[in-house]
RNA sequence: GUCCCCGUCGUCUAGCCAGGCCUAGGACACCGGCCUUUCACGCCGGCGACGCGGGUUCGAAUCCCGCCGGGGACGCCA
């Protein structure tokens, strides 16, 4: 049989790097057996959910480069994929629950059950439903229908059964049914199923072999497997992925900082490298090569190296990666996505040509580690009336050869005839030594300078040749001003 | 509270199932040096971990037990 595995998020309006990360893995198990990748929209609780929210699910993995090949958008065999459009596929499942008396109304409020929970606490004991209603009688029912209540269907727990199953990361896990808490809700008041109930459904009409997800989901198992019983479904294969925490070891979440996918994104990292290092978040490749493309990622996956221990999400590693990737992607590519920053950084790049402008980025891009860095070390390219910090100002009065170096290459440049290559350049630059017997620093920094207001920054020869003479010109006369005054 | 899961450098991890090859390997970070007439890159080196205690064994990171620590789940959320 083919393997089949789904994600199945609920559109919450944004995507957890959690979830992000579960649809990897879920992704990486497909292609690698060749299988299928299913998407799935778990909208049952409908006051949540929006259009919006669904299209952020879909913005995330294609932005990951994870193609699903069934979902809402898509379509496929095993259909609709949105739980909210699946309800009377639902509803025959629940009668049929309910031929078998396997399921019950309970009438308890909410208020009925959060008294009973708090004493359970109080007295030091587990929370759970204790069957209150598992035995009403049709006229009792009646009675407490009349007092306007509308009842929840509820699943009936065997009382002392040892549910096992074989999860594929954690090994063998065994649970009492003691332990689940009694018997569940599987229908809301309002006739909506519920998520223990419907991820059965769905995912046994969809054919799916693997279910994949959170370690969160480990507690939910022996419930769903028991609802896989009852219904006559065979049951998948189970493997928990272990939680992300954040630096305090505690589960992930928003307080941490950023935990969203579109978050990565604005700040400008690379998918391909924050899908790499989400691959190396609790998985580990045989070879140990750590920079992987998503087909290099296929090629290795195996569900039995994913580690059950919990891995803190520290995005220095992520740093380091995109990094790498940066220095490595196609130039014009890679030009494409900085331009965005760029212009949100107020620059008017219409002055400039293409070409000129990927020779820029890709001169600049060693020094980002992320996109949104591009404005900040781009900028020296961009803009020609800078100011003149105060160190570089400071550099300057301390020693009065350092400004007549400015002005000496100042005139050398303007009665230069030709193009201002790096080799020109260079030329200059070495004039200007000799003629006033300077050298090293004190020759290369009032240049530096000069021509951009900073102590530091890319190869003089690179930047001269790419601003060409009349702008560099430009720029030593404003500084000259600057530095005089 | 109860149950479940987990515990190797600061972080991601290899090794653990099939005990000796582990004086515990790699990567990131950090520190130092080299390179560079700046910064960064790059190169070289360094720092740094088997949670604790018992067993079993000639030998344990690896097997067993206990403890401690961390996390998760206990919803008419998913």
């Amino acid at each position: 049989m083919s393997v089949r595995v789904r994600f199945a998020p609920s559109p919450t309006g944004f995507m957890h790097v959690g979830n992000a990360r579960t649809a990897l893995f879920n992704y990486l198990f497909a292609r690698h057996h060749g299988g299928d990748f299913v998407l799935r929209i778990e909208d049952t609780d409908t006051e949540r959910h929006s259009e919006e929210a669904v299209k952020v699910i879909y913005e995330a993995l294609r932005w990951m480069g994870l193609d699903w090949d069934e979902g809402p958008d898509k379509g496929g065999p095993y259909g609709p994929y949105r739980q909210s459009e699946r309800l009377d596929i639902y509803r025959e499942f629940i009668e049929k629950l309910k031929e078998k008396g396997l399921v019950y109304e309970c009438y308890c409020t909410q208020q009925e059950l959060d008294q009973m929970r708090k004493e359970q606490l109080e007295r030091g004991e587990p929370p759970r439903y204790t069957g209150k209603c598992r035995h009403l009688t049709e006229e009792e029912k009646a009675r407490l229908r009349a007092e306007g209540r509308k009842p929840v269907l509820r699943f009936k727990v065997p009382e002392d059964r040892v549910i096992r199953f074989k999860d594929l990361v954690k090994g063998e896990i065994e649970i009492n049914s003691r332990q689940l808490g009694g018997d569940f809700v599987i229908v809301r008041s309002n006739g909506m199923p519920v998520y223990n109930f419907v991820v059965v459904v769905d995912d046994a009409l969809m054919k799916i072999t693997h279910v994949i997800r959170g370690e969160d989901h480990i507690s939910n198992t022996p419930k769903q497997i028991l609802l896989y019983e009852a219904l006559g479904f065979e049951t998948p294969q189970f493997a928990h992925l272990p939680m992300i925490l954040g630096p305090d070891r505690s589960k992930l979440s928003k307080r941490h900082g950023s935990t969203s996918v579109k978050e990565f994104r604005e700040k400008g990292y690379l998918p391909e490298a924050f899908t790499n290092f989400l691959a190396l978040l609790g998985w580990y490749p045989k070879d140990g090569k750590e920079i992987l493309s998503l087909e290099e990622l296929i090629e290795r996956f195996d569900i039995k190296d994913v580690n059950s221990a919990p891995a803190v999400f520290d995005t220095t590693k992520l740093n380091w990666m995109n990094q790498v990737y940066i220095r490595s992607y196609p130039i014009d590519k890679l030009t494409e996505l900085v331009i965005p920053y760029l212009e949100k950084a107020g620059f008017d790049l219409s002055a400039f040509d293409r070409k000129w402008l990927e020779r820029v980025v890709e001169v600049s891009r060693e020094y980002f580690t992320v996109l949104s860095d591009a404005p900040h070390y781009m900028e020296v390219f961009l803009k020609d009336d800078f100011e003149v910090e105060e160190d570089a100002k400071g550099f300057i009065s301390e020693n009065p050869d350092r400004l007549r170096v400015i002005e000496l290459f100042y005139g050398k440049l303007k009665a230069f005839e030709g193009e201002l290559t790096e080799e020109a350049f260079k030329k200059l630059v070495k004039e200007v030594g000799k003629e006033l017997g300077v050298k090293g620093k004190n020759l290369f920094m009032p240049i530096r300078i000069g021509l951009t207001g900073k102590m530091s920054g890319v190869e003089l020869p690179v930047l001269a040749e790419l601003l060409g003479k009349e702008r560099v010109l430009r720029r030593l006369e404003n500084s000259l001003s600057k530095l005089r005054g």
